[in-house]
DNA sequence: CGCATATCGTTTGTGTGCAAACACTGTGCT
DNA sequence: AGCACAGTGTTTGCACACAAACGATATGCG
């Protein structure tokens, strides 16, 4: 580094290395995460599978408070609830105790493919993890939860 | 939720907790920190910031050969670049030697703008790791790692 | 030399993600 | 009753991210 320096880095970027840094690594970790997903279950993303999970586990909930209960705004939720819509796997139909609300509860092909596929959604998590022990696995999930 | 069981959870989906899983997990925490990256630095995002700062460090390279670099597929790193050029940070040429390359590099104002913001950029991995001790911090860094 | 193969860049389509603006509905307070 | 305010859903615009298909170019091998 001291000879030959052709692109003449300044002293304030020593110290400074792109693999280092917390988001790059986050980046390059979940890139990892979704091919393996994808490599297992085929029929639907990371974040339709959380949001079939959320609905088998809270019941029915209104559009919002759905996004709100797997981390996705409103406009992020709404693509994600049309497109389950889309492919049979979600209904949604207006609140008659609130207007304002849209009430989203699973289908029964959803309830089906989400009972079909927690094992391979499991599997996943391992799959990804499966570089480290189980005690680093836990120390990990527990290190992360800290940063949410 | 043995009484009233409304949702008639199987027994299958005994043991998947959204919350653990490390997908779900890691996008939380990447949420948070792409938050706290567009707070503390607003003209260009993660992915650009990346760019930059690999060709501050590599110098001038193909447009394929940055992607790879940064982690990025041709789609998406030609998006990138497209971006920082006509923001004016980067500039493109074609490859005299090989007529199939792009050669990107940094503009005078990309290097001003990445040797301003690295000081930032730092700042941001530790904030993003605040609530975490140092040693915790390199554990996360190292497990992450591991993992990619 | 000529051809198979690989690499490079581009385009299109789909799916997250966020910000901002908007219309509509509920609620609380006066 | 009326009005301010908050919550809900929708739309638009921008920025990744990947898969697949395509044309152009390079390279190696017979």
């Amino acid at each position: 580094m001291k000879r030959d320096d052709v692109h003449k880095l300044p002293p304030e970027t020593v110290g400074y290395r792109l693999d280092d840094q917390i988001g790059y690594v986050l980046r390059r970790v979940t890139q990892r995460h979704l091919a393996i997903f994808s490599d297992t279950i085929s029929d639907v993303t990371t974040t339709q599978f959380a949001v079939l999970a959320r609905l088998a586990e809270l019941g029915p909930q209104s559009q919002n408070h759905l996004g709100r209960a797997t981390a996705m705004d409103g406009a992020t939720i709404k693509g994600v609830v049309d497109r389950l819509v889309r492919m049979g796997l979600a209904e949604t139909a207006p609140d008659p105790q609130d207007r304002r609300r849209l009430s989203v509860c699973l289908s029964t092909a959803g309830r089906a493919l989400f009972e079909r596929r927690v094992g391979d959604a499991l599997r996943i998590s391992e799959l990804t993890t499966a570089p480290l022990t189980d005690a680093e696995r836990a120390q990990l999930l527990a290190l992360l939860t800290r940063l949410t």
